[in-house]
DNA sequence: AGTATAATATACTGATTGGTACAAAATAAT
DNA sequence: ATTATTTTGTACCAATCAGTATATTATACT
């Protein structure tokens, strides 16, 4: 009955996310979008309503994206203490390849809309909230196999490797010394006892 | 022998940091900056030369206040542990009351613009870096008054202190539940020993 | 008082911003 | 094949962007 889209949406999805979590929100115009999705501007304007739109499903996805990526790292390995030490060595290799480091889209986007957003306050304040559970639910699985003493304060141990993960990620931005960072992740994961 | 500037360059300053503090590089125009400077146009740009430019000095102007006001903070209590503590309590109080957090406006920086401007990238490291040699300095001043062990890693826990401060300082833009990020100051100050 | 100098205010520049109107093209059901 | 519907490409919109030309005003030294 109609003419039929020519572009793969989600395709233009992840790219649109790959830029934005580049550039962030403010930076990036319209046109450096359909750049490098590669439409025209009225299709990105049907198929995504509008600027903000077309970032809070870039964002969605990329958390959904990131979630399970945390996910799955945390649950390939036996030892809870190598999984998270994998975690946090993943992040520092991949920001010591890459020429531009762009962080994490989350992180980025508390630091940029969430202080005037409340629907992206919201938005990454769960994500993060949902990183400790994970965190939680790991170390858990750590102390039920006995590889971690069993009066560990679990929940206040999840939210600070989540909040010594946010701080590695953005102090990565700035390439600061690798022994900086591997000297603070080692005392973190010191806390995993 | 010529007309003097009507405004107080120092003053100036003072207000454009404050908006590029709350608002970031890209989402801050110059009109936003001659309103809330009480300046005209080209008086911005014959004193402060351009945007960027502008925002350097700022970002200088902040630096500085906050190397002070952090060395000063550690410097006035008798206890190592206490001063630390009140260092992040003052943070946390700080960011529920104000009602758009601004952060820090370092931090911000590193997010914005440290991947994508080398200039930055190194002023904001820089930055961290000499606040990881006060913390070291003080956690030093610890030792040798017998309030803490001898055998600490000073350098590392410097190190995780900065880190914690700033994942600390991001996620509070998220405006989390209180006991979240009190729990994990908690864990992290339990480093200090 | 006259002159040199710099700060001010107004008004402007071309470029870019986010967002659309509109007509041509393509598709699927009739 | 015709029709209804939607995507696409081009061209546009007003608003805003960073930055400036210009003329006026105020100052300090001669």
């Amino acid at each position: 009955m109609v003419r039929q889209r020519e572009f793969d949406k989600e395709k233009a999805l992840d790219d649109a996310m790959g830029l934005f979590w580049e550039k962030g929100y403010a930076a990036t115009s319209i046109s450096d979008l359909t750049a490098v999705m590669g439409i025209q501007r009225p299709s990105l304007y049907a198929t995504f309503g509008d600027k903000e739109k077309l970032f809070e499903a870039a964002l969605r996805k990329y958390t959904n994206l990131h979630a399970t990526h945390i996910r799955t790292k945390l649950q390939n390995t036996s030892s809870v203490k190598e999984a998270f030490r994998n975690l946090f060595e993943e992040l520092i290799e991949k920001e010591y390849k890459t020429k531009v480091s762009k962080g994490c889209f989350c992180i980025n986007t508390i630091v940029e809309l969430a202080p005037h957003d409340e629907k992206f306050e919201i938005l990454t304040r769960e994500h993060e909230m949902y990183l400790s559970v994970i965190f939680q639910e790991t170390l858990l699985k750590g102390i039920k196999s006995g590889e971690l003493e069993g009066n560990l304060d679990v929940k206040a141990l999840a939210q600070t490797l989540v909040v010594a993960l946010i701080g590695i990620t953005v102090l990565l931005k700035s390439h600061p010394e690798r022994s900086f960072v591997d000297k603070s992740v080692t005392l973190i994961l010191s806390l995993i006892r």
